[in-house]
RNA sequence: GGCGCAUUCGUCUAACGGUUAGGACGCAGCCCUCUCAAGGCUGUAAUACGGGUUCGAUUCCCGUAUGCGCUACCA
């Protein structure tokens, strides 16, 4: 095999979606597998269509996710520019030769003209396609036409019944007869090339070796194969990602969830959970491993492996695979992640080593990052609400007895570790002839006003003896009052 | 409508002619346990349909159905 050189190509029409992240990842894959380039490529040849800040969005996404390419916007590898609108004179120079050999003509037909065509095809049940009226014109009326300035496009002449076959290494081989193809527009009156017409020149002129693109590119494909031919270019090899789709079944769009990519890191996914879930939509190694890092997929990745269909977008797998790459990060990786959220909240003054203890005690808890903040506040505020069904459930007189008993003992542990106040716990446990649980389940709810939470002798640890004998004391002293509020509240 | 592509548990998928059709998410139950998680175990649930080919089809072929894509001077 040459040199593998793949590319992203989107269009700057919109932000990143999860589709096109998708599609950038298996081309990226597949050229670190192969020790290749990956290449980012702006195609930005409908002005009108055109998104302020889509290309900024592609470049953050793709450094946030780790997907690094070679050559591109700013990073120049000799193949350049990698903004088709910078490219214009290759792309003219190019359909020159075309129209020069007879694979092209033009077309001075008006849209107007085309859309009653179209809707005549229509109604009469016929295949939509230019009609080849230009293309009858006699070189007087042509050269009539330019020399009067008339707006002109370019269309490719498609020859007519024959087939054209090409072999995917997804779908096996796939098959079309021109008969089907229109004479496509390779240069709008604009000036500007179409899709077909530069991406078919830029992949040949940066020797792309392998063409990794999403299935709705299937059909365009004879047309790029007629175009190679014309040009008397190496064809490339063919592969068509399988589309991705909302939980309808319909192709991914807005409305249904999340589809622009740059909208999951604030909501606290890993950028390995986000990597890992997409790379197992439509691929898999072939044995039962789920979690993979990114270079275990580089290691791993195969196009050979790329599954056929479309595959829903399963938000619940994803927040699965968030909590699996959430416990294999550091306490302090998770601090960084983190931070911004800290920063904005009202827990900034809490110290580094605070949160890296919060942290080591709740991160097997959360799915998302930013929960340890607000799943656990109590670590940093005294609760101000105490869990009715809980307190119902939990708080007896005794209890009363028993946590004032306590308060009592936990003055004198020195220092205040877990171990420690373990054992005092069970040594009363023991000497008062009760339960365990019928102490723990009183203090928890006393000192975080919750039912539910890590170990609570860690948490004590963690929250000190101050903070706890506080606590304490006031869910002690407002004892009756917690329970007959929780009471009241049915 | 035409052309193309696809079709295994609800979802992501494995099985490339012979398996009690496997795994994962989710859901349910049990175990563990100071609660919640996590973890362990068990359960739940699928080859779209109809014909062939074959000793034998999830697997190969042909139809049908369904879904999706394309059918622009959009990509």
């Amino acid at each position: 095999m040459n040199e593998v050189r793949v590319r992203y190509a989107p269009s700057p029409t919109g932000f990143l979606h999860i589709g096109g992240l998708r599609t950038a990842l298996y081309n990226y894959l597949f050229a670190r597998r192969h020790s290749g380039k990956f290449i980012l490529r702006i195609e930005d040849t409908d002005r009108t269509r055109y998104v302020e800040g889509a290309v900024q969005d592609f470049i953050e996404v793709f450094d946030w996710a780790g997907i690094d390419f070679d050559e591109g916007p700013n990073r120049d590898g000799g193949f350049g520019p990698y903004y088709q609108s910078e490219r214009l004179d290759i792309y003219k120079k190019h359909a020159q030769q075309l129209l020069e050999a007879g694979h092209a003509y033009r077309c001075f037909c008006s849209s107007e003209r085309l859309e009653q065509m179209r809707k005549f095809q229509e109604r009469s049940k016929l295949p939509p396609k230019y009609d080849r009226l230009c293309f009858r014109l006699s070189s007087d009326q042509i050269q009539k036409n330019i020399e009067q300035g008339v707006p002109h496009t370019l269309r490719m002449r498609v020859p007519d019944n024959t087939v054209i076959r090409f072999k995917d290494h997804i779908r096996e081989e796939v098959e079309f007869n021109t008969d089907n193809l229109d004479d496509q527009v390779l240069m709008k009156s604009d000036g500007f090339p179409t899709y077909h017409l530069a991406n078919v020149i830029d992949d040949h002129l940066m020797k792309i070796s392998h063409v990794i693109r999403g299935e709705e590119w299937v059909s365009s494909t004879p047309k790029h194969i007629l175009l190679y031919q014309y040009f008397g270019w190496e064809i490339p090899e063919f592969a068509h990602l399988p589309l991705l789709l909302n939980s309808d079944r319909t192709k991914m769009s807005k409305r249904q969830g999340d589809v622009e990519a740059r909208a999951y890191p604030p909501k606290g996914y890993l950028k390995e959970a986000l990597i890992n879930f997409i790379a197992l939509l439509g691929w898999n190694p072939g044995d039962e491993r789920e979690i993979f890092s990114m270079e275990e997929l580089i290691r791993e990745f195969s196009i050979d492996r790329i599954h056929k269909a479309g595959a829903i977008f399963n938000l619940e797998k994803l927040n699965w695979l968030n909590t699996q790459h959430i416990r294999m990060k550091s306490d302090e990786d998770i601090f960084q992640m983190l931070k911004p959220y800290i920063e904005n909240s009202e827990y900034v003054n809490f110290p580094k080593l605070y949160f890296l203890e919060v942290i080591s005690l709740m991160k097997e808890r959360i799915n998302f990052i930013p929960e340890i903040l607000t799943f656990s506040n109590y670590f940093f505020r005294d609760p101000e609400t105490f869990d009715p069904a809980g307190v119902k459930k939990r708080w007896s007189p005794s209890a009363k007895t028993h946590l004032t008993a306590l308060a009592e003992k936990l003055k004198d542990i020195t220092p205040f570790t877990h171990t420690e106040i373990e054992t005092v716990y069970r040594i009363y446990a023991d000497e008062s002839k009760i339960k365990g649980a019928d102490l723990i389940h009183p203090t928890r709810l006393a000192i975080t006003g919750v039912t539910l939470g890590p170990s609570l002798f860690e948490m004590m640890q963690v929250l000190g003896k101050e903070t706890v004998l506080r606590r304490l004391l006031y869910a002690i002293g407002h004892f009756d009052d917690i329970l007959k509020t929780a009471q009241q509240s049915a």
